[in-house]
DNA sequence: AAAGACACCTGGGAGC
DNA sequence: TGCTCCCAGGTGTCTT
């Protein structure tokens, strides 16, 4: 479900609620997420004043001052700020009861997320080998340059590495490439700096977009506030197989990189005639 | 070192 | 209506 502009709408959403609220109580209700949620946090946490609400990646801290609690959504978490109790729905796996009376609730139907803690002044290993922030200018075209050099894979794959920019997940990496008017499939290897200059535009200018917009909502994403997001109605590409380009009017084309549907406009995106040669061989 | 496959899990939609 | 199959916004880990 979330990417990074629906994190960020989380994390900006909930923040004004529990920001400098006490924690009374922590309820795990199903503690298997993608890893074990720790026990321990139900003792620790506890009296413990939350500090900030900070994001690294498609991560969510809580900052408080022992340490901090990250919440990571996966492919189908939520996590939503209750004034007042609600029912407590089948996949309602954690919660967070604050002395205000205030719930933080994570929702979470495939478990693919995880809540995890990290001692002050520690570094969890999960985050060590995590690349630039895109919206920051640690990301650039001349550090997007040096990730790729000795590499040849696709470019989508590419961008959607954390290791070389976190939080381009699969359907911004599909709007970023039509924007830049890249082919999904060009290795990275063979894409100019201009292409990358675009690219690296391209990627700031959409996640962006889709901050302001309050994320995109498919199916049933909702932010800390429980609104929806509104970007969705702007995907140029992503789910639109089929569908006419809006530049060009072709038919949108759909293929498979790693596992991962791709939809791109053929005329827009083209590939260099050398290039597709090379791929079609393989 | 890099690339690819697989794993985790549930729910919704398509097709029969 | 109901069954089976495939797909889905992520990403760590194992295998080539």
């Amino acid at each position: 479900m979330p990417e990074l502009p629906e994190v960020e709408t989380t994390c900006r959403g909930i923040e004004p609620h529990i920001k400098g609220e006490t924690v009374k109580r922590v309820i795990i209700r199903h503690p298997k997420l993608r890893w074990d949620i720790p026990q321990q946090l139900i003792t620790d946490l506890p009296g413990l004043e939350l500090l900030a609400v900070q994001r690294r990646s498609k991560y969510m801290l809580l900052k408080f001052t022992s340490g901090k609690l990250l919440i990571h959504l996966g492919m189908s978490g939520s996590l939503r700020v209750l004034l007042q109790p609600e029912p407590v729905l089948k996949h309602d796996h954690f919660e967070l009861v604050f002395t205000n009376g205030t719930l933080l609730r994570l929702t979470d139907p495939r478990r693919f997320g995880a809540v995890l803690w990290q001692d002050a002044g520690q570094q969890h290993p999960l985050l060590e080998k995590l690349g630039p922030e895109p919206l920051t200018d640690d990301f650039n075209v001349d550090t997007f340059i040096r990730a790729a050099s000795h590499r040849k894979i696709a470019v989508k794959q590419f961008v959607m590495d954390n290791k070389v920019v976190v939080g381009v997940g699969n359907i911004y990496a599909a709007e970023a490439l039509f924007a830049a008017a890249i082919h999904p499939e060009t290795p990275v290897n063979t894409i100019s700096k201009q292409k990358f200059q675009k690219l690296v535009e391209a990627i700031k200018y959409i996640l962006g977009a889709a901050i302001e917009r309050g994320g995109t909502t498919l199916k049933d994403f909702v932010g800390g506030d429980g609104k929806p997001g509104y970007f969705a109605q702007e995907l140029q590409v992503y789910g639109r197989k089929g569908q006419t380009c809006n530049l060009c009017q072709s038919a949108l084309h759909e293929i498979r990189l790693g596992q991962r549907s791709t939809v791109y406009c053929p005329k827009c995106q083209r590939l260099a005639k050398s290039v597709a040669k090379k791929i079609t061989k393989n």
